[in-house]
DNA sequence: CAGTCGATGTACT
DNA sequence: GTACATCGACTGG
């Protein structure tokens, strides 16, 4: 199918803010032998090291977030709370601190693996609601830290277009600094994002 | 429904 | 030691 090309590496050398935005409603799929998982990017949120506190590049290269420094078009994966992956895809030019944390999808295909991985008896609804829960359902792990997106095994395809009046800017999630930044998108009245605490997600 | 809290590796003060 | 781009179990109303 046309459409289950690769995004093309130029479409990550863009600013980051732009890059979070479009990924919304495109398709991230893992091939794994014959099986395939994918899942429909509905909630984002964009970090970089300028001017954004709570990003893991604020305060320059480390070796944890060294792989948000390379060029565009790769995954950066990190260990938090002990006990969780989370995924990001990298963005701009090489050099540059930035990175897209995928939040939330709506699973496509595969939803029996997504279920072995996330567990049994988990809804639909429940298996890629949160990015700690993406990486569980998809098999991410530090292993999957700084490949490329260009396939074959995993990738982001091009999927239904999402027009700005469906779009919806606001607060990231989980930080304490940077509050101000409107940087998380999601699509509006989706039911497969995260549902965080506080004001609950109504669609708005 | 909301709020609290434990799990538990890694980075940073 | 403390914080952390989280999750799920548990508590009380």
């Amino acid at each position: 199918m046309d459409s289950l090309q690769p995004l093309p590496e130029t479409f990550y050398l863009r600013p980051t803010l732009k890059v979070a935005r479009d990924l919304l409603g495109t398709l991230f799929v893992r091939k794994i032998g014959n099986n395939i998982i994918a899942g429909r990017i509905v909630e984002v949120e964009a970090y970089h090291e300028n001017g954004d506190e709570s990003s893991h590049s604020y305060r320059g290269c480390t070796p944890r977030n060294e792989v948000m420094f390379r060029r565009g078009g790769l995954l950066y994966v990190y260990f938090t709370y002990g006990m969780h992956f989370c995924m990001n895809v990298v963005t701009e030019k090489e050099g540059t601190g930035a990175a897209v944390l995928i939040r939330a999808m709506e699973p496509i295909a595969g939803i029996e693996l997504m279920q072995h991985r996330r567990g049994e008896f988990i809804s639909r609804i429940d298996l890629t609601n949160g990015p700690a829960k993406c990486c569980q359902a998809f098999g991410i792990d530090k292993r999957q830290n700084g490949i490329s997106l260009q396939g074959p095994g995993e990738t982001i395809c091009r999927g239904e277009k999402i027009s700005d009046d469906r779009v919806l800017k606001s607060s990231r999630i989980g930080i304490r600094r940077s509050t101000e930044l409107q940087w998380r998108f999601r699509i509006a009245g989706n039911p497969f994002i995260s549902k965080p605490p506080g004001p609950v997600n109504r669609g708005l």
